[in-house]
DNA sequence: TTATTAACTGACCGGTCGACCAGTTAACTG
DNA sequence: CAGTTAACTGGTCGACCGGTCAGTTAATAA
């Protein structure tokens, strides 16, 4: 049987990244103290600069654990066999607006990085974007989709309509009439897969 | 012929809330420092304190600012009278994407307040959202728009569309294939009014 | 001209920031 | 077992934070 360890590196950078990328998540890289993530994490704030080096590592190193995570899903997604139908396509849609659903955090660090002007995020974003687009043109030589319009603006769309509805939570959440989470998604699949219907 | 002031309070002032909402825009509250304000705007830090009493205030005056112009813009578009015809429709999202365009400050604003989970300018935000949605209203009963779809739904995810492709720019702007502001917006008005065209 | 008000200054406060470092201790290696 | 490495601690650094305050100066009202 293995006697408790006193010491365990591996656990405790696990246990600061989780804690840094919590409260990241939360307040932003500006909102965020190293004591605060230390004591979050139970660890001494010396243990962090011997784990990652410095403040500015830490947040590389959470973005890094988000976006992981993002980028192996939505491959995985993309790298199905081509969706032939309608539905399929529908289904694709639904899919990433309920892995945003489920994973706020990702949603959240997306906008830090966003308003921080970090460009790093939205080149790993650009290979998923090309397969999506992919995804839609053959829907287009297929007659699925129209063609007439470009297949990254369309994923472009969809992407940011997701995006935006849980980013923007707090905005829309007080407005009158408007529906859950669901129910938005219903409408919004109407209007999109609509659109791209060939005339 | 009037002397030149040696003092002019109001200008003062102003100078303190513009450069405040320049750096605001670009860094976030907690971002920003009061010395930085006060250097860029060439005032003491006790000055700052004097107009405006506290960071806090100054941020909330920054987004004052920033969202009465947002709000009069819009709510002047949307109290014209009724757009009768799809053209009319049309138009309005074009003035609202250029709006946007013209105004970044205001869509990185929003966004800081967003992650914030500042609710006051959802709250503000509702009341044209109302109006817009007044207005999908009046369009599905003309016969314009299909009417299986919330009203509410149609103003959200154009205006979050919107919103997100200027807010998005930094990671968007290096995908492969992506056209311009108004390539995109062609494409997206395309998408969107047929798919909210009756069957 | 004088009194009052308010714009404005510079120094200073306690507190927190990220970073650093010398020293200790546990785990591993030969 | 001794020797090396690395995990870990506590203390400290200079810089900066938002805020306060006593004092000065300019505009204004009486």
């Amino acid at each position: 049987m293995n006697e408790p360890q006193h010491r365990d590196p591996d656990l405790t950078r696990s246990r600061i990244l989780d804690a840094a990328f919590e409260l990241f998540v939360e307040k932003g890289f500006a909102g965020v103290s190293l004591r605060e993530i230390a004591q979050q994490s139970g660890v001494t704030k010396s243990l962090i600069h011997h784990h990652f080096g410095s403040k500015n590592a830490l947040w590389e190193a959470a973005k890094e654990k988000a976006f992981a995570l993002y980028t192996e899903v939505q491959r995985e997604e993309l790298e199905q066999a081509p969706l032939a139908d309608q539905a399929l396509l529908k289904g694709g849609i639904v899919r990433y607006f309920h892995f945003l659903k489920d994973n706020p955090q990702v949603v959240r660090l997306f906008a830090w990085t966003q308003l921080e002007g970090d460009q790093s995020c939205g080149d790993m974003n650009a290979e998923l974007v090309r397969l999506g687009a992919d995804r839609v043109r053959q829907a287009q030589q297929a007659g699925i989709f129209r063609d007439d319009v470009n297949p990254v603006h369309v994923v472009t769309t969809f992407v940011m309509t997701c995006m935006q509805w849980f980013e923007a939570r707090c905005h829309h959440g007080q407005w009158q009439g408007i529906g859950s989470d669901e129910e938005f998604l219903d409408d919004f699949i109407e209007i999109f897969m609509r659109g791209l219907e060939p005339r």
